[in-house]
DNA sequence: CGCAATATGCAAATCAGTTGCATATTTATT
DNA sequence: AATAAATATGCAACTGATTTGCATATTGCG
């Protein structure tokens, strides 16, 4: 492949990068309405394809994107659905999985429960 | 509510029982054609809800369900898509996660590599 | 600049999942 | 067992997220 650094594709990176959590290609969308979505939604699929970002899904009807400075985990919380970003020790959780016969590439654990603010 | 033992919720929940892995609402409308595909939903929306079902959001298009003897995690081969099973020590992944001030409720991994026979 | 490759916008399509409503089945009551 | 109320189902139509086709615009290279 060969990318070109147009100027939307930066937009939508920087946005990414200057925002704290996750966005939605609607979100973003929101954030730069002069940006076609469907130009925004191709954008976030190829960085994502470049692991430039990463595509989290948490079952919920949008796929979040987010820009992660370190890889880290994902809490939800059930009741006001405000998502929490935590960093775990993956050599230990990896330990812990025990998958022989397999070639983990990544590890995600996302928890779900309750936040503090909400019980 | 007060929920009634028809004959196709029962045929629905006796497929996943019976079916080893995880079936999407397309999956079992295909194993079960006799069967509208909006039954199918409300139906694992019910069974979801009720907590006799699982729903698996792995990322995927589709959201996957299974039925769930025990509780455990998924790891999926980037190669060849296939979704494997395992188990883990939830109370040492709870302990590695170190949640403070989030009451866990459900911890769920998900791996993502490659499996021993595509590589 | 001039050209080829790639990206964008718009409209239309797709696809999973949901909703409204008429009809059918189940379950409680007589 | 008949009746009635409650719940479930099927069909058609809808929704909302994401994708695709295609014409036009922008980018990077010589
Ligand atoms: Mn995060
Ligand atoms: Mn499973
Ligand atoms: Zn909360
Ligand atoms: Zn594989």
């Amino acid at each position: 492949m060969n990318l070109k650094l147009t100027k939307k594709r930066q937009i939508i990176l920087n946005t990414l990068k200057s925002h704290d959590g996750t966005l939605s290609a609607n979100d973003i969308h929101k954030l730069l309405p002069e940006i076609d979505i469907v130009t925004i939604y191709r954008n976030l699929d190829l960085f994502t394809k470049e692991k430039i970002i990463k595509q989290i899904n948490l079952g919920t009807n949008e796929a979040q994107y987010e820009y992660q400075q370190q890889p880290h985990h994902h809490a939800l919380c059930s009741s006001c659905e405000k998502v929490i970003h935590f960093t775990a020790p993956d050599e230990k959780i990896r330990e812990l999985l025990g998958l022989k016969d397999f070639q983990v590439d990544e590890i995600e654990v996302t928890v779900k429960g309750i936040c503090s603010k909400s019980h």
